[in-house]
Order: C-alpha cells, then sequence, then structure tokens
DNA sequence: TTATCTGCAAACATTTTGCAGCGAG
DNA sequence: CTCGCTGCAAAATGTTTGCAGATAA
C-alpha cells in the first residue's frame, strides 16, 4: 500500500495545477519553487506510481522525454495538444478505435493497442501568430 | 552535398536488407557483423540524414528508443508492428486523417500533425504462442 | 515498531559532439 | 588539394537504482 507522504501529495498537487503535460523535471522544478524539498527520484518514482494507478497520463515528445498529466478519465483516450501553448484537449476516437481493430483484423493482427497522438496550434496561439507584426495596431 | 562514401552505402544497404524496423544499435552491430568497421556515430548520423531526406522512417518505442526503417512510399503513412516479431506493414488512413482532422477543427485547432501506430500481435506469432506447450505433440 | 518512502549520487542507456585524419570529388 | 565524413571516446540527457535514515500507519 502507498503511503500518504508529503511529498507525493506535493506531486498530486502539482499535478491538479498544471493543466498541460510537464517532465517529470518540470515537475521537480515547479516543487522545489514552491518551496518543497523533494528529490527528482521521486518526483519520477510518484509519477511513475502514478501513471500505473491510471491517475495521470503519459506521453513522450518528440525528443524521447516523458510528459505527465493529471487525466478526467479512467478510460482509454488520445489528446490533442497545442504545439505552442501546450494547451491539451482530451478527446475520445471510437472511430480510430475501429479503425484500428479494423485494419489490424484485415491483416490478421490481434492484442491491437495504438498510439494516437495529434498536435496542432490552438485558436488563440494561430491568432496571435497571424496578428504578431500588427499587435501594436491601434 | 553529401558524400557516397562506403559508410553510408553500407548503412543505405543495410537498411534494404531489413524488413523491419531497426534500432542504430542494431544497425550497427549488423553492420560490424557483415564486417563493415563501421562507427556507432557514424550510423546515428548517417540516419539522421536519411530520416531528414524522408528516405527511412523513424519511430520511438515505449522504451524511447528511436527505430529506423526505410520506408516504401514518401507521402504519409502510419505503421502496424508486430510486437513479437517485429514484422511491419505500411498503412494508409484516409480515415484518420479526416478524422484527426475533424476532431482537431472542431477545437479550433489548426496545422495538425498526428501520431499514429499501431502495435500487436500477428497471426504467426499468436498461433506461435497459443501452440506453445503442446509444441512436442506426437 | 516497522516497512515504506526519501534523498543523494552513481549507474545506466541512448544519442550528440569535438577533434584529427582519410578520402570523395 | 579541399572539405565533408569518419571514428573514438567523452559529454550531455533523461531515467533508474542502492543504501542509510526519516517517517507514516
Amino acid at each position: 500500500m502507498q503511503r500518504m507522504t508529503r511529498q507525493r501529495t506535493a506531486v498530486a498537487d502539482a499535478l491538479s495545477t498544471v493543466e498541460d503535460f510537464r517532465s517529470a523535471q518540470q515537475l521537480h522544478e515547479l516543487l522545489r519553487d514552491q518551496g518543497h524539498g523533494i528529490g527528482l527520484a521521486t518526483v519520477y518514482r510518484t509519477l511513475q506510481a502514478l501513471a500505473e494507478a491510471g491517475v495521470v497520463d503519459v506521453l513522450r515528445t518528440a525528443d524521447g522525454e516523458s510528459v505527465y498529466r493529471r487525466c478526467e478519465r479512467r478510460e482509454h483516450h488520445h489528446h490533442l495538444v497545442c504545439r505552442t501553448c501546450g494547451a491539451t484537449v482530451e478527446i475520445d476516437g471510437p472511430a480510430v478505435e475501429s479503425w484500428a481493430d479494423r485494419i489490424a483484423a484485415s491483416h490478421g493482427f490481434t492484442d491491437i493497442t495504438h498510439t494516437v497522438e495529434l498536435f496542432g496550434t490552438c485558436a488563440a496561439c494561430a491568432a496571435a501568430s497571424g496578428q504578431d507584426d500588427v499587435a501594436t495596431g491601434g
């Protein structure tokens, strides 16, 4: 059974206050910033435990860094992440699920798992970037 | 401009002979096995160049290791990979493409890219694993 | 009390980089 | 000849692990 230590609470709390995916190291820095004297290894270990418990989502950045986010739903789902501001939307894609299964089955594959993540620019960031040089307009 | 060195040729050739995704280190070992005295760094550098040229596909294993495979088609596509034997099928998913765009648009996102990879067990491996303990039957 | 959790730092694996020499063009 | 490519090994990065002490239950 897991003990509820101060560090563990701090990590869980930090995950509650951020709404985007954060790396273990970012969370570690954040916690140190907040005055919690917590070790990096502890952050990793806690994050792992949380991920196994299904309380947080884990995904890998293009850099190969693992990033974590407290997820709203326990069921299988995917993410739509803004490249610029990191805003994240949780999506479920029954269409993709069935597509994946169908494709896999048609090739004789079973025991399918799939990785589906969407990256893009959210409306706000697109607007910001679009009016970039006219920001002073007025 | 790129020079056509023996090492570069060897890497390209190795990629042609294997049909599954291989890590840089696996390819390195393979090349050394074949008698090519090639450095690991060179393999990494060559693979990077090849990936940038769009000649090979790169994807990340769950371990966070980058794996490479010469791809048949230059256009955007996805993969169905056997967890056990590594067999790979290239698939295109117009359905997913449009689904991704639709989902993204409905959330105001633009400039969408998506990561879609399927992992499963191919028919052969499923059969092999299924009759695992009756292999001596007879 | 006691078994778990913590913290530090070293181990670890993968990938990148620096520098001197070889070789393609 | 010249400049890119090569090779080795050290550096950088991200993550895991070992051990002794603190601590939640």
